[in-house]
DNA sequence: AAGTCATTTCTATATATCTAGAACAGTGGA
DNA sequence: TCCACTGTTCTAGATATATAGAAATGACTT
């Protein structure tokens, strides 16, 4: 029980990451379909710039919430179960 | 399983509003301690204007994370259980 | 080597957010 | 009534964020 500095301070990152419609989005649809790619991700999206969403991306993997793994010249996203069943277990209900 | 556009919508608010570090130490505050009112809860963080706290209250309340109950001239700040074990369950750890 | 695809970085702009001072409104007490 | 206290609203300024176009990087294909 009781939460410490870093915990708080990666909440704060998971939780801003996540308090924002698109990345949300981004969140859910990676909680149902592990391990797609930047390109899979966008054409699930409605009109998102590859820009944009490259900027999105990169605040989920920093929040430690997605995981990105690089294969070949694909990078392939999912969701870090540990941490969202810390911080936001509504993400895999 | 699976969640509703509400339930996205409500989300989107609640992680929001978690994701400031200001006010994500009043809803720890509020998880540890509960019915503290307005005036209580500026006084365990450090140097924030009343005003700015009225502005971060309202945020949290608005998004259902924080319910109030007047009582006199005080109002009292609770965390809403329900609502933090679906989004945000580490609040009550 | 040249071309293509995946992803990032640069740059810019519009919008949102955080912050607080000052003024205001409601409640209760002397 | 007058004062003190609790909390909100108004206004404004500084900073952060979201967005995307264009250019750049890196990897695979031919």
């Amino acid at each position: 029980m009781g939460e410490n500095q870093e915990d708080i301070g990666q909440a704060v990152k998971v939780y801003k990451a996540l308090g924002e419609p698109t990345r949300l989005k981004i969140a859910l649809l990676l909680a149902k379909e592990s391990n797609l790619c930047f390109t899979a991700v966008g054409e699930r999206l409605e009109s998102v710039a590859g820009s944009t969403l490259s900027h999105h991306l990169k605040q989920l993997t920093d929040s430690g919430l997605i995981d990105s793994r690089k294969n070949g010249s694909f990078i392939h996203y999912n969701v870090n179960r540990e941490i969202a069943e810390k911080f936001a277990p509504f993400l895999l209900a």
